[in-house]
DNA sequence: CTATAATATAAACATACATTTATATTAACG
DNA sequence: CGTTAATATAAATGTATGTTTATATTATAG
């Protein structure tokens, strides 16, 4: 019964673009990360944040080497499931015709005009259905 | 690039113990939405929001007949994929020794010594590492 | 048309949390 | 020890959203 809570955790970890990002710029590889904050374009602090949240989560796992500490998939099995998931998202459809003000906006399309606000940030779903 | 932001709306959609608890009930079956009411035992405003979102969001499709609305899986994949990540989920370990005050509260388990709190409801990863 | 059952919507409320800015820790090296 | 680079943490801020209570819609029957 408490599969669900499990699950609600495991979902909403991954229900964060940025960390959806960093997941898969890390991808099978062996991160540090300011490897990641180059590799995803995040200020440090936001990607030392979600790195915490990943491997709070298992998600990810760390190893330390001097300076550095190195970020990795702790489940190779994610890659393939998020795979899955990919498949079917893509039937969710967003940025569609009828696409909402978050779905789209112009600071994820790297145009900037508008800065990309602060608090949570949630994809709506089409309008129609 | 914007497919993060498509898995990032799935992934939303799905960190919720009770959609997950909706869309396990439904499964392969088609449900009204008393049924569903009666099978998560859950309010029936409670149930019509949720469904609505899992509607919104592509996961369920809808069918009327009478008085009734009949829901059902809109992918028969998605079970599958719910599975896959039942199983990496399991690692998560929530519910462990030093799980935190949401994870596992009373009104989950069904003491009902203290009341559901208003509000979104996150579950805390394990403590250590 | 009216009553009734099934479902949907609205308002109110409380809380979680992603982001930024600023600062602290940690480790290597001189 | 002091400096510097890499990483982590903290406080502040604004927003999204799950739940409840109450009410509205929809469709069928009488």
């Amino acid at each position: 019964m408490r599969e669900s809570m499990r699950l609600q955790a495991l979902f909403h970890t991954l229900s964060d673009a940025n960390r959806l990002g960093i997941l898969k710029f890390i991808g099978t590889q062996s991160r540090s990360v300011s490897d990641v904050v180059a590799g995803v374009k995040l200020s440090q602090p936001l990607v030392s944040h979600h790195l915490k949240v990943l491997r709070e989560h298992k998600l990810l796992k760390t190893r330390r080497e001097g300076v550095f500490v190195f970020y990795e998939l702790n489940d190779p099995r994610i890659l393939e499931a998020l795979g899955v998931f990919a498949e079917i998202a893509a039937e969710v459809q967003c940025c569609g015709k009828t696409a909402r003000m978050f779905c789209c906006p112009d600071w994820f399309q790297g145009l900037a005009k508008t800065k990309r606000p602060a608090g949570r940030l949630v994809v709506k779903p089409v309008q129609g259905e």
